[in-house]
DNA sequence: ACTGTTTACGGAGACCGTAAGTATC
DNA sequence: GATACTTACGGTCTCCGTAAACAGT
């Protein structure tokens, strides 16, 4: 075994390549995967995380099976902001110069669509030659898309407290404009016995099954008043509501959406909560260097906004 | 010259020590200070930042002067974080199994005192052990000094909106706590002619001259109504209060502090503001991975908070 | 026995320092 | 002409790959 805790060492490289390492190694709980995916031989990446460990004087992953120790998966939470941020530096730089002939934009599935819709439909009307593409994305990798420069802004959605800003990434990094507000609701079958209540407490409903969307609904996840109770909940993974709302329909559970998401559709009612101490929430998010052109589609964009 | 803008290469190194390179030249504003301060020699210095130009295909600092560029700027800004996300990582981690028997709060010198004061007094009752000390700092360095692990716990103070928390650091980098919102008054020479205001809009002051204390007002700078106006403004670069009272006192300019900080001095009258859209309000900085002891303290403090 | 991680070792190359070159004040 | 940055070049040491040892399943 080795001196943990001994840190001899003090300042020594840690450089970026091994915190790459360490969080591929965390995400695919393997070496050797983590190799493959960043093109290193599995002897590399081992000697990438021991140096992390010599220098911290801390494990960081357990081996056999792979796993972060509480110090790795502190750090790898770390790093992953790092890593963000370093690509939302090369991405900002790296349009400082261009003028793309197309703006990109990424929309989540339940983000207020109709707000993009007439924003184009607008900044059609004046600029009739600029190309804009449109990308629905999962609301858990809309950062991420931002961040890497895969789009040029993204319509996010999430659930937060009335008035305050999804926590999407870290302050400063991309730049966030509120666009939208809405009631949240939940979903329940049609012959659910809440069927009838006129408002509903999300601690009435703290022990009844939920469905999970993460990749439809941003933050209900955490927000949402489910811990951790295995079987108990369904988790859908696909984008598509009207699968969603089948789901809940067919009385697999309820769900946590915005209100105009569920709005008169057969065998589900939607219950709208009793204090609104969240709702949801769509906001778009930029990098916060812009070319005039992005910058014009998003200054539409904001003009649509409902919000301030 | 070179092929900027031609960015062929596309992801290449890019380490930790570049972007430190390049932090350390646009603070010093020029390479030979910047390699001294790393210990470095110049000419590695220069390479470094030549490597980074290269791989960003922008100039990132002007040579002679040395000057940052708009693009070096930007990345200069996601560096400071990055390497304070780092200090983070290094003090959360190095902190993990060790107990210190010594908790270190740094104060802002307008932070709350009152409320320090009372914890620790609790905290010696029932804990005459532990030993604390507490050391006076700048709010500018406070982040930085919880980051660097230089003490576990800082009180800062600053200004922002009525109920909203200070954007001192990237969200989640360290646990922050609100303990006290004080109003803001406007601290004026006795002879002024706005003295017998009963209120006072920061509008009426935007031409009028101020001086400016960042080393004791935290946030005040950006928020007050100064525009870049050179000559009308003077900088007083002390922590020293009744310092800073004495130049209001003396004619020199307006300020603006928290109004407990300047009740009942001669020859300063203060005055509230009109709209209170900005208080002084303090908060409590600390890692978020802290020891049993230090959250202890920390948990006294939070106690004696005001607020929440 | 086999899969997967660590350790050993050697080579290619990155990185820094010395020193010469060059531009700006 | 002096100061300050850049470029050239060579040495060193880092870092990765190959391969062997090793440890769980």
């Amino acid at each position: 075994m080795m001196f943990w805790h001994l840190s001899i060492s003090d300042t020594y490289p840690m450089e970026i390549r091994d915190l790459r390492a360490l969080l591929a190694v965390v995400r695919c709980g393997s070496f050797t995967a983590a190799a493959k995916e960043l093109g290193y031989t599995q002897s590399a990446i081992s000697q990438q995380v021991a140096a992390l460990e010599l220098e911290f004087g801390h494990q960081l992953v357990q081996r056999r099976p792979v796993r972060p120790t509480p110090a790795g998966q502190r750090l790898a939470e770390h790093a992953a902001r790092i890593l963000l941020r370093l690509d939302v530096a090369r991405s900002e730089l790296s349009q400082l110069g261009h003028e793309p002939a197309e703006v990109r934009v990424a929309v989540c599935p339940l983000a207020a669509p109709q707000l993009l819709a007439a924003a184009l439909r607008e900044v059609r009307s004046t600029n009739p030659l600029l190309r804009v593409t449109i990308r629905s994305v999962d609301p858990r990798s809309a950062v991420a898309e931002v961040a890497s420069g895969a789009v040029d802004a993204a319509l996010v959605d999430g659930i937060a407290g009335p008035d305050e800003p999804l926590h999407l990434a870290d302050a400063g990094l991309l730049s966030s404009t509120a666009m939208a507000e809405a009631p949240l609701v939940v979903a329940l079958p049609a012959d659910h016995p809440l069927q009838n209540r006129e408002r509903i407490d999300l601690d009435v409903l703290a022990d009844a099954p939920w469905i999970v969307a993460p990749a439809l609904a941003g933050g209900a996840d955490e927000r949402a008043p489910t811990g951790p109770r295995p079987g108990l909940q369904v988790v859908y993974d696909g984008k598509d509501l009207p699968t969603l709302l089948a789901l809940v329909a067919a009385g697999l559970g309820a769900a946590l959406l915005p209100a105009p998401s569920c709005a008169r559709v057969d065998g589900v009612t939607a219950i709208p909560l009793c204090s609104p101490r969240l709702v949801h929430r769509t906001e778009l998010l930029a990098l916060r260097t812009t070319t005039p052109r992005q910058q014009r589609v998003i200054e539409v964009l904001r003009a649509k906004a409902s919000l301030r």
